[in-house]
DNA sequence: AATGCGGGGAC
DNA sequence: GTCCCAGCATT
């Protein structure tokens, strides 16, 4: 392999890349995939607490298989996309199954849930030290702009010619190195604003440089703006000073978490909360409302303070809990600002 | 091809 | 406010 950008961006790596991240330390085939889940569509700085919390929790793929699936997404609260710790709960028995080993070809690594081409390839190179091709925002970004690749780069079109042009340069030998090269360039040089192009390694090759354009790339189709709900969440009260907190399904957002119980703002208030919870002498407070946004809508959460006296039971999926028990049990951000308008007036 | 799925950092 | 982050699953 003659490859002067690949050559180039090795070289580079050596000398300027990042060698102390903490799945860079004995990198197994588990440490790696943890650290991969964790890092998808999330900044390297957010992810290192979580994922030292996590591998101290579950320093093997034995352990992350054991543990019930609870406890798994306590782990994960508030780093969004739970699906991702469902999936790697789910993946962690998959392999299991397989004898405790994991999978070193790519298509036994796809077979595991959450696991996509790009990370399977991650884990070949970085863990099993085979050839494996990436393609995450840092390899489409440099590529895009190094090639001057013109046209939406999340079309199938567009990401065909990416990964061809990503299997092409990606090196034999030093795989592991060029992987972590690549994703290094990515996420210090060639950033999104402000790239640093005088330092760069292959900026006398690069066609977006010599076009004076390098944030022209990758281009992106017009994003539409994204559309607003809102819904009331129940601060219910019981006469312990208690609140009421229900599992959510497994899909859909904030899925297998535990939250306030959530009504849609379209009906009638007294008659819903008399049929779903017995509740009679109702005695509720409008709290302020709060906006949160999430990548696909923003959603304006209504808080209601409900006291009064309940005849429901309890099930599985809905448990009462002090405030104490409520911040154990692994709470997205938006409850905890639900639980501070508790203390309001 | 389009959509669902969090939360936060950088600007 | 906008954009994007070591993407993947589902439809």
């Amino acid at each position: 392999m003659s490859d002067a950008f690949t050559n180039a961006v090795l070289a580079w790596f050596y000398e300027h890349g990042r060698h102390d991240l903490p799945w860079q330390q004995n990198p197994t085939p588990y440490r790696v995939w943890v650290s991969e889940i964790m890092l998808q569509q999330t900044q390297v700085a957010t992810v290192i607490p979580y994922y030292q919390r996590f591998m101290t929790t579950f320093p093997t793929v034995e352990a992350l298989a054991a543990a019930p699936e609870e406890v798994v997404l306590q782990h994960w609260a508030g780093l969004g996309y739970y699906a991702r710790a469902r999936n790697l709960h789910d993946a962690a028995q998959q392999v299991m199954a397989l004898g405790g080993e994991f999978p070193d070809n790519l298509a036994d690594l796809m077979a595991l849930k959450g696991i996509g081409r790009s990370t399977a390839g991650a884990i070949l190179s970085l863990a099993w030290q085979k050839r494996g091709v990436i393609m995450d925002g840092n390899v489409k970004r440099v590529l895009s702009r190094h090639f001057a690749i013109a046209g939406d780069s999340s079309s199938a079109a567009i990401q065909a010619i990416l990964w061809q042009l990503a299997d092409s340069h990606t090196p034999n030998q030093q795989n592991r190195a060029y992987t972590q090269a690549m994703m290094d360039l990515g996420a210090t040089l060639c950033t999104r604003s402000k790239p640093l192009c005088l330092y760069c390694p292959v900026q006398h090759t690069c066609q977006a440089y010599r076009l004076g354009t390098p944030t022209a790339f990758p281009q992106k189709k017009p994003s539409k703006s994204i559309p607003t709900k809102e819904a009331y969440f129940l601060l219910l009260e019981n006469e312990k000073g208690q609140l009421l907190w229900v599992k959510r399904p497994p899909t859909g957002i904030w899925g297998g978490l535990w939250c306030l119980p959530e009504l849609p703002v379209a009906i009638d208030l007294a008659q819903e909360l008399k049929t779903r919870y017995g509740l009679i002498d109702a005695h509720i407070e409008a709290r302020a409302s709060f906006k949160h946004t999430f990548s696909h809508y923003h959603l304006w959460l209504k808080p209601l303070y409900v006291r009064g006296t309940m005849l429901m039971v309890n099930d599985e999926l809905s448990q009462w809990c002090d405030k104490e028990q409520a911040l154990t049990l692994g709470l997205p951000k938006p409850m905890l600002t639900l639980l501070a308008a508790l203390d309001d007036t």
